[in-house]
DNA sequence: CGATATTTGATATGGTCCATAACAATTATC
DNA sequence: GATAATTGTTATGGACCATATCAAATATCG
């Protein structure tokens, strides 16, 4: 699989490497055979996510959000009063980690910690107002941006069978 | 979006959190809401990714092939004649970082490095008859093993229609 | 109650992967 | 033949992931 992020930052999209060749006219100066490589789940998934990725943070420029970013965002707005190991964990994101991700969105004044008063190890996460306003514009953009892009691509109906797709590969795989 | 690797190793699958709560029998310890997440694509895509190479390990781990190496194997045998710089840029990584991954390969004696007769630069890569030959079970673990599971799971027709429509995000996204 | 274990947020640390700059050897270009 | 470009490589820094450990607070249980 492999696909790292800015292969085509080096101007040759994958796949179309072998440009800067002897072209003394032989034909063997051709592009790659992917093979088996493109009936690979693994590899297309893994190119099509980062792929996904890349247009998400374009699309999220102004607002300077991450996907990592948004999802927490999006999780504490939906279930408020709960603390940094519940919404790491449904995050998939291990405990220390965490820390310094929720500094980040804190000191951008997105997100507050507060000392729980029926426990006081724990700290509740919630929006603050700018943190709601943000993940508003977010919204907007991603649906506008992001999803219609996936829409024109797809097409309504392929893009609702391809997420239920994944999640059932991500929930029972 | 998010998602680490290690999660479920905490004992607690994700979307399962919240399991040691003060249960004094309150309903609000509950699991968390997903809410707009579970529809992001590009939450569920790398939920899914990583659960598929983590399969992948597993299948592989008689023959200790990660993801890239195998790629990389399977280009190798696809295209010969080739030099690093074409198998790593068709792949998508980046030169510098393709250095040890062959180190790595050669090593175990898997592939090699061949200094090309036409332009002494370039090493030609080639696999060794160990190399063809793990592969070939390599091929066969995944086709027996990962593939399968992945039709169990899915059907053989929408694990096409799956594929189709990464690779169409992965090319034209 | 009080000793012990557990949980929470945090720090420190190491690993892996990704990205950029720079270099020597070789080849292309003009 | 001087200059530019390419190839493999090294060095380096960043982002992300994972583990161990800690202090404070709480839970548990004799």
């Amino acid at each position: 699989m492999t696909v790292s992020k800015t292969a085509e930052k080096s101007s040759e999209k994958p796949a179309d490497a072998a440009k800067g060749r002897k072209d003394a006219g032989d034909v063997q100066t051709e592009a790659l055979q992917l093979g088996e490589l493109s009936e690979q789940l693994g590899y297309v998934l893994k190119r099509a996510q980062l792929k996904v990725f890349e247009n998400f943070l374009r699309c999220m420029a102004s607002l300077q959000l991450t996907p990592a970013q948004f999802s927490v965002l999006l999780l504490v707005e939906k279930n408020p009063g709960r603390n940094q190991t519940e919404i790491a964990s449904t995050l998939g994101i291990l405990r220390p980690n965490f820390v310094a991700m929720l500094d980040n969105l804190e000191s951008r004044d997105l997100c507050a910690r507060i000392r729980s008063t029926n426990d006081r190890r724990s700290h509740i996460l919630v929006l603050t107002d700018k943190g709601r306003a943000v993940l508003a514009r977010a919204k907007k953009l991603v649906a506008t941006k992001h999803e219609a892009r996936l829409n024109d691509l797809l097409g309504q109906a392929n893009r609702e069978a391809l997420i239920g797709m994944l999640s059932k590969i991500a929930n029972e795989f």
